[in-house]
RNA sequence: CGGGGAGUGGCGCAGUCCGGUAGCGCAUCUGCUUUGGGAGCAGAGGGUCGCAGGUUCGAAUCCUGUCUCCCCGACCA
């Protein structure tokens, strides 16, 4: 192809993108190496869960490849992360995962950082470093980036991955070293500002994990000199969560739709129990205040001109005085979230995926490949499904029956459609919804009805 | 980093104390029979026992060193 010269590309029917919003997935053409039996160095039952359904699997201690469903689960939550931060007024970039250790010198957090911070040497002898968080580089680039006070306020976000260098590595992917993060980081001219941007991304962290469908509980969590009250956690509940949490039961009176939620759920008590030992009185009644356990996934705090001021990001305000802009920085741990997910959401046979977070949205079962007539309808299902904008994860694989519901109800779709040659000659197909184990006979028309949209 | 435990076919384990040339279940492959909730029978393949030294006629087994992984604790998204 010769440079310097544009060419209009060819059009022709090769070149067209196939327009199937989701292709359907052969289960005999994908990778999904499930596991019988719980492997010996699994402890909880996230992690135990995620290797047998084939989501991940263990590289090192706290480093993980991630199978093609597993990767499946991180996008669907990357994309809900995403669509709210965008929501929000956040703007999207993306940082390098290794940062120059000089960067990091600038903020004295080099040599603060100390052993869990993962460094590395160039060829040339540069010292370099595998970020653990990107304060440093994010104020950095805005310092260089921008102008004016009037391009303030201003988030941005990227979605990454981090390394920290765990003392201990544990419970799969809720506490490996690796670990897949969106972080965000704002910067505004005044306080006023400030508080507005953390209010945005509470809300923001608030509507995120509601699409998820999950119940996300915000907790006050203990702020440095300059935090004041704006830093929060927000714990997904579990039986196993790690975290053991004190709140007041009202909070889960509070309706998320409520334009007035956010303030409502800050007014609330709510507090991990060693804090909650910590302080002098409790101001919630003993009848009203729950108690919980929850998984850490999200954490937004205020921290002011910490690194502005370390990094030299300041500008001519209107009046001509030097501003140096308030920043605060917002995480959600996306990897760590898919642990937390299982922990919250699984029974005896398996995973049980929120229907937004679910890798497919449906699991069809072929009985009988073998057999023409159930393999035509089963097609047909795949095709229509697909077409009404379901994914479809097709099991065309030539198992016996038993196998083959034991493995959907491992990976956990939120619905599973079983073709095989009891309903065939009759048209019909068997839906179960995966939460509740509820079954039902419908021909073709009313699943689409059902599920098709 | 302190304390504890474990490395033996893909997975789960036995064998180690009392050295004698590696075994069980599941999985895999072949055949037949089965076929709507992890089938049955018959046969087959697959392991330098984490690694490196040492002791011994002989080491999965004893000794020394080393690496890795897991659990409890302090730390953390």
């Amino acid at each position: 192809m010769r440079r310097g010269r544009s060419r209009p590309v060819a059009a022709g029917p090769q070149l067209r993108y196939p327009p199937a919003a989701f292709p359907p997935m052969r289960l005999s053409r994908y990778f999904l190496p499930l596991l019988k039996e719980t492997p010996a160095t699994a402890e909880i039952v996230s992690h135990q869960l995620m290797l047998r359904a084939g989501l991940v699997r263990q590289v090192a201690a706290g480093i993980y490849a991630w199978l093609p469903l597993g990767l499946k689960v991180l996008q669907r939550i990357t994309d809900i992360v995403r669509r709210e931060q965008e929501r929000a007024g956040a703007v999207e970039m993306l940082m390098p995962t290794i940062q120059p250790a000089e960067l990091w010198r600038e903020s004295g957090r080099y040599d603060a950082y100390g052993p869990e911070m993962l460094r590395l040497t160039d060829r040339r002898g540069r010292e370099l470093l595998y970020g653990p968080t990107n304060e440093e580089m994010v104020t950095a680039i805005v310092r260089d980036g921008i102008r004016s006070y009037r391009e303030l306020p201003l988030t941005l976000f990227h979605v990454q991955w981090k390394f920290r260098d765990e003392i201990r590595p544990r419970f799969g992917v809720m506490r490996g070293r690796e670990f897949l993060m969106k972080d965000a980081y704002s910067f505004d001219l005044d306080e006023a500002g400030a508080r507005a941007s953390y209010e945005a991304q509470f809300l923001a962290y608030l509507r995120t994990f509601a699409a998820m469908g999950l119940r996300a509980l915000p907790v006050r969590a203990p702020t440095g000199p300059i935090g004041g009250e704006l830093s929060h956690e927000f714990h997904i509940l579990a039986d196993t969560g790690e975290s053991e949490l004190f709140y007041d039961a009202a909070i889960d009176e509070v309706d998320l739709a409520d334009p007035d939620a956010p303030q409502r759920l800050r007014g609330l008590y709510a507090m991990e129990a060693e804090e909650h030992a910590r302080a002098a009185r409790c101001p919630v009644p003993a009848e009203r205040l729950a108690r919980r356990r929850g998984i850490e996934v999200g954490h937004i705090f205020f921290f002011g001109t910490k690194y502005s001021a370390a990094l030299g990001l300041a500008l001519p305000g209107p009046d001509g005085r030097t501003i140096t802009p308030l920043c605060g920085s917002y995480g959600i741990g996306l990897s760590r979230l898919v642990g937390a997910i299982i922990e919250a959401s699984h029974d005896s046979a398996g995973i049980v995926w929120p229907d937004a977070v679910a890798p497919f949205d449906v699991g069809l079962v072929n009985l009988r490949p073998d057999d023409p007539v159930c393999t035509a309808l089963a097609d047909e299902v795949e095709r229509r499904l697909t077409a009404a904008g379901r994914s479809v994860l097709h099991d065309d694989r030539d198992l016996r029956a038993g196998e083959k519901f034991a493995s959907m109800d491992l990976i956990g779709l939120p619905w599973m459609v079983t073709v095989g040659p009891k309903g065939v000659a009759a048209g019909v197909v068997e839906l179960k919804r995966r939460a509740t184990g509820e079954r039902h006979e419908l021909s073709v028309e009313s699943l689409l009805a059902r599920i098709g949209a």
